[in-house]
DNA sequence: CGGCGGGCATTGTCCGGACATTTTGCGCTT
DNA sequence: AAGCGCAAAATGTCCGGACAATGCCCGCCG
């Protein structure tokens, strides 16, 4: 067959049938015709069809259930933004090149005021491990932290190492955690005065308060970190990547 | 043909290609085996050999190249996490519900200190509108706000809408461009004492810097905004997910 | 020696057909 | 009327073949 204008039959396909959705020939909800249908209405073999569909599969137009059909699903894709960490340790910035000294160690039952910071119900028990985490070149400070273990998993106690692994890494390994989200929050807050000595910071000063919660499944998290990073030495960056099959139009 | 133990034979072969990889039978870089060779060596259809290699490519470990041949591009699919931005409004997160106070315009040549605050060299010319975000809801001051716009799109000044819609959406809009990307920084810094007053808050009191830089394609942003939050009134919030095709082994 | 052009290898697209698998629902049986 | 079972319909898998489009390399020619 020749060259057709320049497009893909499917690709043809894809956009007309992505038109037809965006104008509302087939409403969120419906049943989309068959393979077999649109095969017959457009004259191309199923397999064109079925490659076409399945573009619109992907960017979430249509959803297809064997033996039951197709079902339109959304109306148009919104541009849609995303954040990638590979490998998670990226998240903490400074993953290796440093070191938790720690201070700090016991179990503590969270009342009103931490429980508001963990983001938790007051009265759960929690492993607590707190230090500072130091630059392995030169030793300096960088920031106050504090990391909250589930009972269940606190037996990881006299086994954790403050080593480049993150704590929450060690947890899961060890235990065979799968973690599926992590949830980050950041505040300022001021300096609390006794953490500004051992920080050599300036009481009062601005500083950010970060808190991850580590989520292993639904409900509870299984870790909760908090870190006071003094103002002046941390800042915390994303980039945000538009995330879409780009490919022809 | 009768049932083959249980799994589709694109997925049998999908699952020990990846398994050849993992084990470094091809090392990243390697050209990998030909449609045919595949197609050869394991008794199937190219058909099926092309459904498998699709699978691979969505996870990253291969990427063909029309013409050219199939390359190893990853030895395994590391976890992947990321943060899920639906139509980038909500990063802003007040993004409705508030309304900007325009206090200042006009044009300004950064010099040291701010174009450090921007994240870009001294010197540049910018369209500089600040002023304060409030709450539709009571007129509450969020935060203070300033918004620069490269030289180039400073034609949009008389169109600005101080509503609903982020500015940097209506340039986007106006002068179709492609937001490809945007860059948040997060620090802490003390509230300066001139904006303490507008915006109700005690000098010097810990406040968060948010920078959010938009880009359009490489090189330099087409906008930059800087905010600062009183520390008691906002926090920044991401969760981040895993990602990846689960579907079956 | 360098550039251009054509042939070859490789992936991309498309067809037609044949079963397999999964749902749904109708109709028969009890 | 309730329940079971089977047929029909829909998507999923797989084959074989054909040609198009794309890169790449090598050889010819200036």
């Amino acid at each position: 067959m020749p060259t057709r204008g320049q497009m893909a039959r499917y690709k043809e396909l894809r956009a007309t049938l992505a038109r037809e959705i965006s104008a509302g020939r087939y409403k969120v909800g419906d049943r989309f015709p068959t393979d077999l249908e649109l095969s017959a209405r457009f004259r191309v073999s199923r397999h064109t069809v079925r490659e076409a569909v399945r573009g619109l599969q992907e960017l979430g137009l249509l959803s297809r259930q064997a033996g039951s059909g197709t079902v339109v699903r959304a109306r148009s894709v919104e541009p849609l933004y995303t954040q990638r960490v590979d490998s998670l340790a990226e998240l903490a910035e400074y993953a290796a090149d440093t070191r938790l000294d720690r201070r700090q160690e016991g179990f503590v039952v969270v009342r009103q005021g931490l429980a508001e910071l963990m983001g938790r119900p007051p009265g759960e028990r929690w492993l607590r491990v707190a230090g500072i985490r130091r630059a392995v070149q030169g030793n300096f400070p960088l920031c106050w932290t504090e990391i909250f273990l589930a009972e269940r998993y606190a037996g990881m106690r006299d086994r954790l190492d403050d080593g480049d692994v993150p704590i929450f890494n060690q947890v899961a390994r060890e235990y065979g955690l799968d973690v599926t989200a992590v949830e980050q929050r950041i505040s300022a807050i001021a300096m609390p005065p006794y953490l500004a000595e051992w920080l050599g910071a300036a009481p009062a000063e601005p500083a950010l308060l970060v808190r991850r919660s580590y989520y292993s499944g639904a409900g509870a998290p299984f870790e909760v970190s908090l870190s006071v990073h003094p103002g002046d030495r941390y800042a915390y960056t994303a980039r945000l990547t538009r995330d879409r099959k780009t490919e022809n139009a």
